[in-house]
DNA sequence: CCTATTTGCGCAATCGTTTGTTCAAAGTTA
DNA sequence: TAACTTTGAACAAACGATTGCGCAAATAGG
């Protein structure tokens, strides 16, 4: 069943030259180890016939490196982290590097796993979209050697390079023009907590009150994860005491749990703009084809796996692994119907 | 910077054995190979306190697999696929696999170098929603020794063990009730021509107009591929003879080919269902919270992860590779409310 | 024709594992 | 005590590639 694997030692016994030979003139070096070119034309020739193409893993053994490069998203059916996966590897393509894809399924223990998997397989590199609870463990990957960058979240005070929008920012504007359209009890519904892109969220949030002297009500921060269920379960909560609770906003931090209160209030009856307004963090390539077309925080960068990219490239070529400096990326308020002017 | 690597090798030294003893140890070979409890007892705590962990790539040259499985599908963006993902990764990882993941970019040039390159990875077999257009490098691939599974695409008359929904009876399904509402002259929007999803689909589509003896005008057939903007460029087209050519209902065969015709008929004022019905294949998280919320054709099924791998590891235990037969998943139409009943 | 240089290529170690075989030491039996 | 048997572990050869070094044969120089 499973034919002669053509190897560069099967090459060299076919050609009656020694492997080194071939390995030489495969990796281009022909010329360098004053290989004839008679034999050179031979050996590529001939591996092109045969479809030569060399073992991966062989050869990573032998380097210590695979030109591959790790990447790590929490959620790839998360139209952002796949957008990012499909940047990524495009790009990677383009610079011959192979992208080994774990989900860590927004799972602190699978993180680890692949983080330490990852290492395991010797890529060259690790690029990741962290939970962002822990980073003791990518601090160890780096010191052990993997050079890492980090994406859309990354921890305060911890030496990591990173990638990041500007979610405070973004969030301090969405709920800007929530106040400046009079709204003052906005409901927050929150991704994982401690999380930096949450920690930031909750920040601009909060600031954006306090530049308008609105008093912050702790209950109006709801949730626990980025997920549909979260915000569908929590919405329906707090539809059910609209009245009492004053609520004339939602501002929600993610497109999945956009979505679950958008099921929720489909279901509860709820019309937005009319009974409740609506902005959202991430732009969605549906957001204006919705019911009411979304007011949306959009904090997707065509060059985002473009730049993750270009950062890990730099910290392999430059042998210190000096680190480009880190980046934050600018969002933008999509402003459409969602939103009601409660002002007279 | 680099630390000093923890190789059985290391171990081996720093506690004065072979190799050979703590492979074996931690292996679970102890016992067999008459490792005395003391021996095993002291490897493996401390590979434990030193937190070994094995190098996959040597151990894959050595083994001449890797534990891995190689994962192929040809847009990451497209959630249908991306929660394929998701399954197949959970499910990997309770068997102890990982996923190496391609994106194909619906590009049969990057499909093939994927095919070669999990290959060189030595991964245990592969999982693949082909594009659907050539068979060749998949069927050497098998042949040359990688285990097969297709998935949602599958080729007829090669013998590769496929799973596929049954998109001929989903399209069928789809016209029949489009019929059944009075429409006639129904615009089929299409994938890539050729593949077998598309085949299927069409085939439905043909058969649900003969079955009523409708004439099939394949100027109705429109489009090339299951993007977006293909969806978005072909709808404003029609949209603009929509008078002349009688068209009054839309079929479209993916969800990103559905998003570009809904941008397109909110651009250009159509409202759904009343100046155009529409089906269309693909249900999604959103499709119940669009403007109108669409009548689709649900074809995912949450056991084909589970499935999949199932078939793939059947292939492993099974020296001579044998195959559990070829599984076709049901779709369901699942009716809401972009159709409009033409009947008096 | 003898030596020095250049040309063209191969030897063998190495990367971290696994595994068939071998082998010394200890224990048992006669 | 000689001859086995058992116990506990090590030797060394793979896997497929890369690479520093070495070494003949061909050519050039004198």
């Amino acid at each position: 069943m499973k034919g002669q694997e053509i190897t560069i030692q099967y090459l060299a016994t076919q050609l009656g030259v020694s492997i080194t030979t071939i390995s030489r003139v495969l990796n281009g070096m022909g010329e360098q180890y004053r290989i004839s070119k008679k034999t050179i034309d031979l050996v590529t020739s001939t591996a092109e016939k045969l479809n030569y193409s060399p073992n991966h893993i062989a050869k990573g053994l032998r380097l210590k490196k695979s030109s591959t490069i790790g990447l790590i998203v929490p959620d790839i059916t998360n139209t952002w982290f796949a957008q990012l996966v499909q940047g990524i590897e495009k790009e990677a393509r383009k610079h011959h590097y192979n992208i080994f894809l774990c989900n860590s399924n927004d799972d602190l223990k699978v993180e680890k796993k692949s983080v330490s998997l990852l290492q395991n397989w010797m890529v060259d590199g690790i690029i990741i979209a962290p939970i962002g609870l822990e980073y003791e463990h990518l601090v160890k990957a780096s010191n052990r050697g993997t050079p890492l960058v980090l994406l859309d979240r990354f921890f305060e005070g911890v030496d990591l390079p990173y990638i990041s929008s500007n979610d405070y920012e973004g969030s301090l504007e969405a709920n800007q023009y929530l106040i400046d359209n009079g709204h003052i009890r906005i409901a927050c519904f929150q991704g994982i907590p401690g999380t930096s892109a949450n920690n930031q969220r909750i920040n601009g949030y909060k600031q954006a009150l306090d530049n308008n002297s609105i008093y912050f009500d702790e209950n109006l921060i709801i949730g626990t994860d980025f997920g549909f269920q979260n915000g569908y379960i929590s919405a329906k909560k707090i539809i059910k005491t609209l009245k009492k609770s004053k609520i004339t906003a939602i501002f929600s931090m993610g497109n999945q749990i956009t979505l679950g209160i958008l099921k929720a209030c489909k279901e509860e009856g709820i019309n937005i703009p009319n009974d409740l307004s609506f902005v959202s963090f991430d732009e969605q390539i549906y957001s204006d084809l919705l019911l009411t077309p979304l007011t949306t925080v959009s904090h997707m960068n065509e060059n985002l796996g473009d730049l993750a990219l270009k950062m890990l490239l730099h910290q392999f070529e430059t042998e210190n692994h000096s680190r480009l400096k880190n980046v934050v990326l600018n969002s933008k308020l999509i402003i459409r119907d969602s939103v009601k002017n409660l002002n007279p």
